[in-house]
This record gives C-alpha cells, sequence and structure tokens, in this order.
DNA sequence: CACGCGAACTTGTCAATGACTAGATGCCGG
DNA sequence: CCGGCATCTAGTCATTGACAAGTTCGCGTG
C-alpha cells in the first residue's frame, strides 16, 4: 500500500520507472532481451507510454547510455591519483553493469545525442586529467601512449570482468582489491609496489 | 558452375553463406541489427532455410563466436612471444570485429555450447601459453596478477578499439604497431624502451 | 538401375514486438 | 473557472522469430 498503484491517469515518474526497469532488464538478460512493451507492462502502462518519453527503443538506450555517462564522470572525478581513479573505473563498471554495457555499444544508441555527447565529454575530462599524474615520460607520445595503456587495462579489466571472463582467475576476490595490485604490479614495478 | 544462383533446389552451402551475411552485417551494424530473415534473403533462401542450421538466433551467434575462438587461437598461436601475441589479440579483434564483438557479449550466444567450448578451451590455452614468457615475479601469485594485467591491457585496447574510441588518440596511427610501443612502455619501462 | 531414406529447403502460420496515429485524461497556469 | 498541453491510452500495421508440415533431391543400398 505504500505506493497506491492506479494513482490517476497520470504514473507520477515513468520515465525514471522505465529506465529503472530497462537496467534491470539489461544487468540481468544483457540489451537484447530489452522490450519496450515489457517495461511498459513491469510498469503498469500501456504499451505506447514509454515512446512518449524516449521516441524508441534506441531513445531508450541513449538515455540509459546519458546517465552512465554522467554517473561515470562522478564516479571518476571523486579519486584522488591516478590508480584510484582506475579503481573507480573498474568499480562503476562492476556497480553499473547495464550502464557500461550501453556506453560502450556504439550500436545501441545514438552516439550523436546533445546529452550524451555531454555527459561523455564531462567523463573524457575526468579522465584526461587524471592522466596528468603519469610519471612523465620525457616524450609526448609516450605521455599519450601510456594514457591509452592506462585506460586499456582498466576498461579491458573491467569488461573482462562483466563478461564473466574473469571468474576463476578471481575466484571469490575482490575485483576493486585486485585490480589495484595488478595496477601497482604494472605501473610501478620497481617502486616498491606500496600504496 | 562457380555463380549459377538458382542452381537447384539446395543451396550448396548455404551454412557459409548465412555465416558470412552475418558476419558483414554484425560488423557493419551491429548484432542487434542481425535478421534471420534479412540473411535469408540476401542468401536468396526462403525465410526458415537458416533454421535447418542454426537452429535460431542464438543459434547461429552461437556459431559464429565459436568460429571465432577456432580463428582466436590460431592467429594467438601463431605469435613468437608474449608481447606479439598482445599485438596478435588486437589485430584480431581488428580483422574480425564481428567475431570478436559475438565472442564477448555472453548474452548473445549460448556459452556452454560443445564447439564453442573446445574452440574457447584452445584459445584460453593459447593464451596462458603465453604468460609464461613473462618475467618472473617471484610469487605465484604475482604470475596470476601479471596474466590478468596482459589480458586487460590488450583485451581493453581492442574493445576501445573497435568502439570507436581511440579514433581520436590513434589519428590514423597503424593499431598493431601503437599497441606495440605501448605494450613495451608498459612491461618494460626501464629496459631501454627499444622495440 | 530402381528405390527409398533422410537431409536440405519451402510454404504457411502464430504470437510478440517496434513504431505510428488518433484520441482520452487531467495537471497547471492564467 | 477554464483552456492548453504534456501525459498516457487504444488501435493498427509491418516485421520478426519460431514452429509445423509438406516438397525436393542427393545418395547409399540392394
Amino acid at each position: 500500500m505504500s505506493s497506491e498503484r492506479e494513482r490517476t491517469y497520470h504514473h507520477g515518474d515513468l520515465r525514471r520507472a522505465i529506465l529503472t526497469a530497462a537496467l534491470d532488464v539489461i544487468a540481468t538478460e544483457g540489451p537484447a532481451a530489452l522490450s519496450l512493451r515489457d517495461l511498459a507492462r513491469r510498469a503498469g502502462v500501456s504499451h505506447a507510454a514509454p515512446a512518449h518519453h524516449f521516441k524508441d527503443r534506441t531513445g531508450l538506450l541513449t538515455a540509459v547510455a546519458a546517465e552512465g555517462y554522467a554517473l561515470f564522470a562522478d564516479a571518476l572525478a571523486g579519486a584522488p591519483d591516478l590508480r584510484e581513479r582506475g579503481v573507480a573505473y573498474v568499480r562503476f563498471a562492476a556497480t553499473h553493469p547495464a550502464h557500461f554495457q550501453v556506453m560502450f555499444q556504439p550500436d545501441l544508441h545514438r552516439a550523436d545525442d546533445p546529452d550524451l555527447l555531454a555527459a561523455r565529454a564531462r567523463a573524457t575530462e575526468a579522465l584526461r586529467s587524471g592522466v596528468a599524474d603519469l610519471p612523465p615520460a620525457g616524450r609526448g607520445e609516450d605521455d599519450r601512449l601510456a594514457g591509452v595503456a592506462a585506460w586499456s587495462l582498466a576498461h579491458g579489466f573491467a569488461t573482462l570482468l562483466l563478461t564473466g571472463n574473469l571468474a576463476d582467475a578471481m575466484a571469490g576476490r575482490d575485483p576493486e582489491e585486485a585490480f589495484r595490485s595488478l595496477a601497482a604490479l604494472v605501473f610501478a614495478p620497481e617502486s616498491g609496489g606500496g600504496g
């Protein structure tokens, strides 16, 4: 009774309800299993209601991606140094698997959406500013490469984690902690390995 | 004989024709755009013909993933050392984007398919044997982490490349060559940086 | 060479879905 | 009190995946 269902004609917060339901489906069954009509059913509205908020299926996924990039930017901004930013990267993927999947599958969303672009720009900025912490490599070309390397490491780890490819390698270990030691191993092998 | 279309009642090599068409669609429009009926149309057969070879949509994607892992294992096996195996990893992703995408999207295929499991086991073996080349880190735990690190680096780079996220960072550069220098930078920063 | 068995393919059908249109409802500002 | 307009409903259509039943034909067997 906490949430009298058939409130009135209007749902109240259908957009959020659809988004939340979509995230649930994507996280458990993957983006392919997403159906607008199913989401409408879950929200207790008619089959055409979602279209008003998201235009079409791609529109919904675009909204998911945009929200994902916004949350991603916040998560990255909170990290103090490069390594913790990598940890935040992995944590975000583990905590928001649905967002992460849609964000990095360009064929699912409209990459030219203004909201998405803005959020993505924020996330990119948070990522770039972290690379500045890297030990200076002398040449600017190496700096760029080192940035791509850091990004690749975090992104690869996160992706493999979400696809279940690290299940046996991790074996009940905390992924974040594993990535922390891994990053230490890779980026400062001679510095004593300390924090 | 090689091209007379309406040969007879039988297509001749429908399975391969459907697979090839599927790879084309996936590579250009993504897995979501895949339609069995469209593939049947391209091959000039009836809409139910593909089902005989692949059972259903998931079956087709499972076959794609299985073929992908087989090709992947071959590609990895040809590389002499760990770094070149990483380069082969990236090259495979760039050369077989459709295979790669389906292989690493568990929600698209049946992960318990025998053919897929066998091919994947081969690929995993090729990957593991490469990790043995790593500079001994002393503890076995570090060895495992180093293996995951190498895999993450290659996989992250490949994934970011395929999703277009390295477009500006690479800027017309050869991805394989970029990864080679990147790997040198990361895994042997003190060894002179040569190549 | 006749034959029939089974694989490869076709035709027909059904439920589900995405997308679109037109109409109903009720909140909110004037 | 009232009218505009965002929100939601109801109805419809083309497309798709999946399934069932029938057709064609390659091929091994006797």
